[in-house]
DNA sequence: AACGATCCCTGTTGGC
DNA sequence: TGCCAACAGGGATCGT
Protein backbone atom coordinates (compact mmCIF):
# COMPACT_ATOMS: atom_id res chain seq x y z
CA UNK A 1 0.00 0.00 0.00
CA UNK A 2 1.09 3.69 -0.73
CA UNK A 3 3.36 4.69 2.33
CA UNK A 4 6.72 7.07 1.23
CA UNK A 5 8.61 4.96 -0.67
CA UNK A 6 5.58 3.69 -2.75
CA UNK A 7 4.71 7.35 -3.36
CA UNK A 8 8.04 8.08 -4.08
CA UNK A 9 8.82 5.75 -6.33
CA UNK A 10 5.29 7.00 -8.05
CA UNK A 11 6.55 10.31 -7.97
CA UNK A 12 10.03 9.57 -10.15
CA UNK A 13 7.98 7.54 -12.22
CA UNK A 14 5.61 10.09 -13.67
CA UNK A 15 8.26 13.39 -13.45
CA UNK A 16 9.17 12.59 -16.92
CA UNK A 17 6.19 12.30 -18.32
CA UNK A 18 4.60 15.10 -16.77
CA UNK A 19 6.93 17.85 -16.16
CA UNK A 20 6.75 20.85 -18.75
CA UNK A 21 3.16 19.61 -19.98
CA UNK A 22 0.28 21.87 -20.13
CA UNK A 23 -2.98 20.30 -19.02
CA UNK A 24 -6.09 20.78 -21.50
CA UNK A 25 -8.85 18.87 -20.06
CA UNK A 26 -9.95 17.28 -16.39
CA UNK A 27 -12.65 14.99 -16.02
CA UNK A 28 -13.91 14.00 -12.63
CA UNK A 29 -16.11 11.18 -12.06
CA UNK A 30 -16.28 10.59 -8.65
CA UNK A 31 -16.45 13.66 -6.59
CA UNK A 32 -15.40 12.33 -3.51
CA UNK A 33 -11.90 12.05 -4.71
CA UNK A 34 -12.22 15.98 -4.15
CA UNK A 35 -14.03 16.27 -0.75
CA UNK A 36 -10.86 18.21 1.16
CA UNK A 37 -11.14 20.32 -1.69
CA UNK A 38 -13.37 23.39 -0.18
CA UNK A 39 -14.46 24.51 -2.96
CA UNK A 40 -14.82 21.49 -5.40
CA UNK A 41 -15.19 23.57 -8.63
CA UNK A 42 -11.87 24.88 -8.04
CA UNK A 43 -9.88 21.68 -8.71
CA UNK A 44 -11.10 22.01 -12.66
CA UNK A 45 -10.32 25.94 -13.00
CA UNK A 46 -7.26 25.86 -11.22
CA UNK A 47 -5.91 23.03 -13.43
CA UNK A 48 -7.09 24.01 -16.53
CA UNK A 49 -4.56 25.64 -18.86
CA UNK A 50 -1.83 25.31 -16.48
CA UNK A 51 1.66 24.19 -17.16
CA UNK A 52 2.97 21.35 -14.96
CA UNK A 53 6.79 22.28 -14.08
CA UNK A 54 7.73 20.11 -11.04
CA UNK A 55 7.31 17.19 -8.77
CA UNK A 56 7.76 16.69 -5.10
CA UNK A 57 6.82 14.94 -1.58
CA UNK A 58 5.57 15.38 1.85
CA UNK A 59 5.41 12.28 3.76
CA UNK A 60 2.72 10.38 1.83
CA UNK A 61 1.68 13.52 -0.29
CA UNK A 62 2.71 14.27 -3.93
CA UNK A 63 2.32 17.46 -4.71
CA UNK A 64 2.70 18.28 -8.34
CA UNK A 65 3.98 22.30 -9.30
CA UNK A 66 1.88 24.54 -11.05
CA UNK A 67 2.18 27.67 -12.67
CA UNK A 68 0.88 30.19 -10.84
CA UNK A 69 2.04 29.00 -7.43
CA UNK A 70 -0.56 26.50 -7.68
CA UNK A 71 0.08 22.87 -6.06
CA UNK A 72 -1.84 19.76 -7.43
CA UNK A 73 -1.60 17.26 -3.75
CA UNK A 74 -2.55 13.96 -4.21
CA UNK A 75 -3.01 11.55 -1.37
CA UNK A 76 -3.47 7.77 -2.71
CA UNK A 77 -4.54 6.65 0.71
CA UNK A 78 -4.61 2.74 0.92
CA UNK A 79 -5.30 1.24 -2.90
CA UNK A 80 -4.64 4.83 -4.85
CA UNK A 81 -2.71 4.85 -7.82
CA UNK A 82 -1.41 7.83 -10.05
CA UNK A 83 -0.77 6.46 -14.17
CA UNK A 84 -0.22 7.93 -16.92
CA UNK A 85 -1.30 6.99 -20.57
CA UNK A 86 -2.39 7.92 -23.82
CA UNK A 87 -6.04 8.75 -23.80
CA UNK A 88 -7.10 6.91 -25.81
CA UNK A 89 -6.53 3.85 -24.03
CA UNK A 90 -9.08 2.33 -21.43
CA UNK A 91 -8.88 3.47 -18.34
CA UNK A 92 -8.60 0.84 -15.17
CA UNK A 93 -11.90 0.24 -13.32
CA UNK A 94 -12.48 2.93 -10.42
CA UNK A 95 -10.29 5.79 -12.25
CA UNK A 96 -12.29 8.79 -10.68
CA UNK A 97 -10.14 11.62 -12.05
CA UNK A 98 -8.51 12.13 -15.93
CA UNK A 99 -5.89 14.92 -16.69
CA UNK A 100 -5.26 15.57 -20.19
CA UNK A 101 -2.11 16.91 -21.10
CA UNK A 102 -1.11 18.54 -24.48
CA UNK A 103 0.90 15.89 -25.94
CA UNK A 104 -2.12 13.47 -25.99
CA UNK A 105 -1.55 11.62 -22.68
CA UNK A 106 -3.85 11.43 -19.48
CA UNK A 107 -2.78 11.35 -15.72
CA UNK A 108 -5.23 9.19 -14.01
CA UNK A 109 -6.03 8.98 -10.58
CA UNK A 110 -7.41 5.09 -9.71
CA UNK A 111 -8.56 4.17 -6.02
CA UNK A 112 -10.86 1.66 -5.76
CA UNK A 113 -11.23 1.96 -1.73
CA UNK A 114 -11.96 5.98 -2.08
CA UNK A 115 -9.41 6.86 0.98
CA UNK A 116 -7.45 8.79 -1.24
CA UNK A 117 -8.18 12.25 -2.13
CA UNK A 118 -7.25 14.86 -4.48
CA UNK A 119 -6.69 18.96 -4.62
CA UNK A 120 -5.56 21.79 -5.95
CA UNK A 121 -4.48 24.50 -3.69
CA UNK A 122 -2.84 27.97 -3.35
CA UNK A 123 0.91 28.01 -1.20
CA UNK A 124 -1.20 29.42 1.37
CA UNK A 125 -3.90 27.29 1.59
CA UNK A 126 -1.22 24.68 1.26
CA UNK A 127 0.61 25.70 4.70
CA UNK A 128 -2.62 26.22 6.22
CA UNK A 129 -3.58 21.75 5.81
CA UNK A 130 -2.51 19.80 8.47
CA UNK A 131 1.00 20.23 9.95
CA UNK A 132 2.77 17.49 9.12
CA UNK A 133 5.69 16.72 10.94
CA UNK A 134 9.24 16.25 8.98
CA UNK A 135 9.26 13.67 5.83
CA UNK A 136 11.17 10.88 7.04
CA UNK A 137 12.95 10.52 3.94
CA UNK A 138 14.12 13.94 2.81
CA UNK A 139 14.05 15.52 6.05
CA UNK A 140 14.65 13.33 8.94
CA UNK A 141 14.63 14.61 12.38
CA UNK A 142 17.81 14.59 14.52
CA UNK A 143 18.01 11.81 17.19
CA UNK A 144 17.27 14.88 19.83
CA UNK A 145 14.61 16.57 17.95
CA UNK A 146 12.97 13.10 17.89
CA UNK A 147 13.63 12.41 21.53
CA UNK A 148 12.43 15.47 22.07
CA UNK A 149 9.08 14.55 20.35
CA UNK A 150 8.67 11.47 22.25
CA UNK A 151 9.63 12.36 25.65
CA UNK A 152 6.67 11.43 28.07
CA UNK A 153 4.49 10.02 25.46
CA UNK A 154 2.62 7.15 26.71
CA UNK A 155 1.43 5.77 23.43
CA UNK A 156 3.37 2.82 22.16
CA UNK A 157 6.16 3.61 19.71
CA UNK A 158 3.95 1.81 16.88
CA UNK A 159 1.25 4.24 17.08
CA UNK A 160 4.05 6.98 17.71
CA UNK A 161 5.83 6.20 14.40
CA UNK A 162 2.63 6.31 12.52
CA UNK A 163 1.74 9.88 13.93
CA UNK A 164 2.30 11.53 10.51
CA UNK A 165 2.59 14.62 12.63
CA UNK A 166 5.84 13.38 14.67
CA UNK A 167 7.65 11.81 11.27
CA UNK A 168 5.88 11.65 7.98
CA UNK A 169 5.63 8.98 5.51
CA UNK A 170 5.70 6.13 7.98
CA UNK A 171 2.75 3.27 7.28
CA UNK A 172 2.06 -0.03 9.13
CA UNK A 173 4.46 -1.64 6.64
CA UNK A 174 7.33 0.58 7.39
CA UNK A 175 6.71 1.02 11.26
CA UNK A 176 7.09 -2.41 11.77
CA UNK A 177 9.85 -3.31 9.55
CA UNK A 178 11.76 -0.34 10.88
CA UNK A 179 10.83 -1.64 14.66
CA UNK A 180 12.19 -5.16 14.09
CA UNK A 181 15.08 -3.99 12.34
CA UNK A 182 15.80 -1.68 15.98
CA UNK A 183 15.08 -4.42 17.62
CA UNK A 184 12.01 -2.34 19.87
CA UNK A 185 9.35 -3.72 21.10
CA UNK A 186 6.23 -1.99 19.23
CA UNK A 187 4.23 -1.65 22.53
CA UNK A 188 6.80 0.21 24.22
CA UNK A 189 5.51 3.43 25.05
CA UNK A 190 7.23 6.05 23.31
CA UNK A 191 8.73 8.20 26.11
CA UNK A 192 10.51 4.86 27.65
CA UNK A 193 13.05 4.84 24.28
CA UNK A 194 16.55 5.71 25.43
CA UNK A 195 19.08 7.70 23.37
CA UNK A 196 20.48 4.21 21.90
CA UNK A 197 17.23 3.04 21.05
CA UNK A 198 16.65 6.28 18.94
CA UNK A 199 19.87 6.18 17.22
CA UNK A 200 18.81 2.67 16.18
CA UNK A 201 15.63 3.40 15.45
CA UNK A 202 16.52 6.29 13.21
CA UNK A 203 19.45 4.17 11.70
CA UNK A 204 16.86 1.48 10.72
CA UNK A 205 14.23 3.67 9.39
CA UNK A 206 16.92 5.10 6.68
CA UNK A 207 17.86 1.65 5.92
CA UNK A 208 14.27 0.44 5.45
CA UNK A 209 12.84 3.30 3.47
CA UNK A 210 16.07 3.14 1.12
CA UNK A 211 15.32 -0.76 0.50
CA UNK A 212 11.89 -0.16 0.21
CA UNK A 213 12.32 2.51 -2.42
CA UNK A 214 15.20 0.49 -4.09
CA UNK A 215 12.62 -2.32 -4.73
CA UNK A 216 9.86 0.30 -5.88
CA UNK A 217 7.70 -0.11 -2.99
CA UNK A 218 5.81 -3.22 -1.82
CA UNK A 219 2.55 -4.47 -3.25
CA UNK A 220 0.91 -7.05 -1.71
CA UNK A 221 -1.19 -9.79 -3.29
CA UNK A 222 -4.49 -8.39 -2.12
CA UNK A 223 -3.49 -5.11 -2.64
CA UNK A 224 -4.04 -2.54 -5.83
CA UNK A 225 -0.59 -0.71 -5.35
CA UNK A 226 1.07 -1.10 -9.03
CA UNK A 227 3.60 1.25 -10.11
CA UNK A 228 2.62 3.68 -12.75
CA UNK A 229 4.33 1.90 -15.19
CA UNK A 230 1.57 -1.26 -14.10
CA UNK A 231 4.87 -3.19 -12.66
CA UNK A 232 4.34 -4.68 -8.76
CA UNK A 233 6.65 -3.24 -6.22
CA UNK A 234 9.45 -5.58 -4.89
CA UNK A 235 9.81 -4.91 -1.28
CA UNK A 236 7.43 -7.30 -0.19
CA UNK A 237 10.34 -10.28 -0.84
CA UNK A 238 12.47 -8.23 1.79
CA UNK A 239 9.81 -7.87 4.27
CA UNK A 240 11.31 -9.64 7.43
CA UNK A 241 8.37 -9.68 9.70
CA UNK A 242 5.19 -7.86 7.95
CA UNK A 243 2.54 -10.26 7.75
CA UNK A 244 4.71 -13.19 8.29
CA UNK A 245 2.16 -14.16 11.47
CA UNK A 246 3.77 -17.89 12.87
CA UNK A 247 6.68 -17.51 10.30
CA UNK A 248 10.06 -18.26 11.54
CA UNK A 249 11.72 -14.76 12.42
CA UNK A 250 14.42 -14.02 10.08
CA UNK A 251 16.97 -13.24 12.62
CA UNK A 252 16.47 -15.61 15.57
CA UNK A 253 13.49 -18.53 14.16
CA UNK A 254 11.50 -17.68 16.88
CA UNK A 255 8.01 -17.42 15.39
CA UNK A 256 6.60 -14.18 14.11
CA UNK A 257 3.67 -12.79 16.72
CA UNK A 258 0.83 -10.67 15.56
CA UNK A 259 -1.19 -8.08 18.00
CA UNK A 260 -3.24 -5.42 17.14
CA UNK A 261 -2.03 -2.12 18.59
CA UNK A 262 -4.12 0.90 17.99
CA UNK A 263 -6.42 -0.66 15.67
CA UNK A 264 -3.32 -1.72 13.35
CA UNK A 265 -1.72 -4.92 12.78
CA UNK A 266 1.44 -5.40 13.83
CA UNK A 267 4.21 -8.05 13.54
CA UNK A 268 7.05 -8.29 15.45
CA UNK A 269 9.74 -10.64 16.99
CA UNK A 270 9.20 -10.86 20.66
CA UNK A 271 12.91 -12.58 21.08
CA UNK A 272 14.73 -10.01 18.83
CA UNK A 273 12.38 -7.06 20.03
CA UNK A 274 12.45 -5.60 23.43
C1' DA B 1 -2.95 17.77 25.45
C1' DA B 2 -2.74 13.07 24.68
C1' DC B 3 -4.83 8.95 23.76
C1' DG B 4 -7.87 5.55 21.87
C1' DA B 5 -12.04 4.40 19.43
C1' DT B 6 -14.88 5.02 15.39
C1' DC B 7 -15.84 5.83 10.75
C1' DC B 8 -15.25 6.01 5.77
C1' DC B 9 -14.96 2.26 1.48
C1' DT B 10 -14.61 -1.98 -1.39
C1' DG B 11 -11.76 -6.08 -2.94
C1' DT B 12 -10.23 -10.15 -0.89
C1' DT B 13 -10.36 -13.78 2.27
C1' DG B 14 -11.93 -17.35 5.18
C1' DG B 15 -15.47 -19.92 7.49
C1' DC B 16 -19.48 -22.60 6.95
C1' DT C 1 -19.00 -24.68 -4.75
C1' DG C 2 -21.21 -20.56 -3.20
C1' DC C 3 -22.42 -17.20 -0.02
C1' DC C 4 -21.50 -13.59 3.14
C1' DA C 5 -19.42 -11.59 7.21
C1' DA C 6 -15.05 -10.18 8.61
C1' DC C 7 -10.99 -7.94 7.53
C1' DA C 8 -7.54 -4.60 5.77
C1' DG C 9 -5.91 0.35 6.64
C1' DG C 10 -4.73 6.43 6.45
C1' DG C 11 -6.35 9.84 8.58
C1' DA C 12 -10.24 12.94 10.19
C1' DT C 13 -13.04 13.37 14.01
C1' DC C 14 -14.84 12.74 18.46
C1' DG C 15 -15.23 11.40 23.35
C1' DT C 16 -12.63 10.85 27.53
Amino acid sequence: MPELPEVETTRRLIHDQIVDRTITDVLVTRDRMLRRQERPADFRSRLSGRRIIGTSRLGKRLHILLGGDLVWLVHLGMSGRLSTADRTSKAPPHTHVRVGLDDGSEIRFTDPRTFGYTMVVTQDELDELTTMGPDAWTDPPTADELGARLERRTAPIKALLLDQTIVAGVGNIYADETLFAAGIDPRRAGGTLTESDIDSLLAALRRVLEAGIEAGGTTLSDMAYLLPDGRSGEFVTELAVYGREEEPCPRCGDLIRRDVIRGRSTFWSPTCQR
